[in-house]
DNA sequence: CTGTTAGCGCATTCAA
DNA sequence: TTGAATGCGCTAACAG
């Protein structure tokens, strides 16, 4: 009932009768106490609902047990998936995670690792972007990963952005598709952008396909407008960067009552599909890629892993 | 150079020449120290590339500047867009906010909220949801804030559930349309489900409209399949409880080819009015009720609020 | 097996 | 204006 909260560990060793740091170890489950103790302390602790302080635990050990995730935006849905992925994960190795975000500016970075460094966090799972210089990640060298953009000395998690292109264009070519156009997002953005859009100009070369594309964000507005651009009474089918494009392209050809044309994308937004059901996508494996980055931080963290860059596969339907 | 980051006050004070205290009062601004002694340890401070531990400092001020969040799904846009605007405000104040994910699930809650404690966090930001107990929020009266919900006792932000049915069913009945059905959630639902289900039902007696009811869930397939029960060759428009019900019935009205209904929603989703700008949407205003929500917690936690229940306005275009 | 002792890094008295 | 001393709650040596 004493409300405070604020007994300690010492409190505790008066109330049932032992030292402070007997409590310690029924507390850290330490093997040297007589099972008679434990008992008794664990009563004491139960029936007091006392809860050790983390802060000075971490005072103590060095690890405050904190994981810092910096996302560019919280409603990205790419970077939702991820993240929820990986909560649950840390946390069931008893690590809270600390959330920020970027906003894609990298001088917003460089301030919340200044806080994360203050907070003396175990780790940090940051969301690369176009930008972001490696000077101020590689101090943190062996306490993160990043994802979606690789750095050399640095832990990553990054997408099959060709593998996606490949993947949808095989598809579609094989479905019959001979004329397939392409809507993307500029080229400074370096996977969104330069990667994918690379990939489809290589597999239109492979496949003898003349490219038809547009560039331009990741806007619904985007995707609608370099819809009309892009496509020709020829074209038979789009391949779009993002879910988002796709959704104002496929806006575009139901204007337009153009439904010859076949979309693919890239996303596998749950939206799009259902909206959309004759839509091609293809799923990047963000829950995955958020689980792997998890597991590989936790995995550098207690010495198990080495620094590595990953790639997730990605997967069509 | 000496990464580890290990120097400590102690290191900083002599480096500096001075002793313990005058760096840690250089570190709070504290008015005493003489402007020479302050730049000189000052200056050792920022070439150390000095961060003081927040585990200390918490341990030994009690407050360790930690805010916890607790949202039901990091995905829902609504919960989003609340937590987006409540970020920026805490971390203005010195706090960073640890975030987790309830599931709408009561354990879950527990959970957390007892890890939090642990941590010693300030203050609880808490996305309600049906379901939650009183019980297990009432110890933290006056550091938590409860979104969505109100509970007696606790600070809550919730939104003007009733307001923004009325404000769609005048609109709507003002723009000529006599025939207006309702896509709601089901009532076990207290806010999205009840309340909103229940305004419409008094708006409908008001204006004299035969009530043309069904209740789901969140989902746009549950808004496609109701939209087809409640749409009659009379319907002149349909009321969503939600932007993604609305979503789902726009598909209907779209497979249909039923140009003449309309439809109004609730949650003002930057994607539905660009697929289907004809649209009227409220805006239950998410962002405000975050940032209302940081504010009253910061007011709460320095002893300038007091415990009270605020409702958010909405509004139409 | 268990209690005692000694700090972790910092803010805060209290003297000087 | 400053430094020395004290203790926050806890864990890790070290004795018993």
């Amino acid at each position: 009932m004493s409300s405070s909260s604020r007994l300690t560990i010492k409190d505790i060793a008066r109330l049932s009768g032992v030292g402070k740091s007997t409590v310690s170890r029924v507390l850290n489950n330490e093997g040297k106490v007589s099972q008679q103790t434990r008992e008794r302390v664990e009563a004491v602790i139960r029936e007091q609902g006392f809860i050790p302080s983390k802060s000075a635990q971490a005072m103590r050990g060095q690890s405050d047990k904190i994981i810092g995730i910096i996302v560019s935006r919280l409603d990205s849905p790419s970077e939702n998936q991820s993240v929820r992925a990986i909560l649950p994960l840390l946390y069931e190795q008893g690590y809270d995670s600390i959330l920020m975000e970027s906003l894609l500016r990298p001088e917003l970075v460089a301030e919340h690792l200044r806080v994360l460094r203050q907070r003396n966090v175990d780790g940090i799972i940051l969301f690369g972007f176009t930008g972001l210089r490696r000077e101020v990640l590689s101090e943190w060298q062996e306490k993160m990963v990043v994802m979606v953009r690789e750095y050399p000395g640095l832990s990553s998690v990054c997408y099959d952005d060709a593998g996606a292109v490949n993947l949808l264009m095989a598809r579609l070519s094989q479905q019959g598709s001979g004329q397939i156009g392409y809507i993307g997002v500029a080229q400074n953005d370096e996977t969104t952008g330069r990667l994918r859009y690379q990939a489809y100009l290589d597999a239109c070369q492979r496949l003898a396909i003349a490219p038809q594309a547009a560039l331009g964000d990741l806007s619904y507005q985007s995707g609608f407008s370099l819809a009309e651009q892009v496509i020709t009474p020829e074209t038979q089918a789009v391949i779009c960067a993002s879910d988002t494009i796709a959704l104002g392209a496929m806006k575009y050809l139901q204007q337009q009552a153009l439904s010859g044309v076949k979309i693919g994308s890239i996303g596998h937004t749950p939206l799009l599909s259902f909206l959309f059901p004759a839509t091609l996508s293809v799923d990047l494996g963000y829950a995955n890629a958020g689980a792997a980055a998890a597991r590989q931080l936790v995995g550098l963290l207690n010495g198990e892993a080495n620094i590595r860059q990953l790639t997730i596969p990605c997967k069509l339907d």
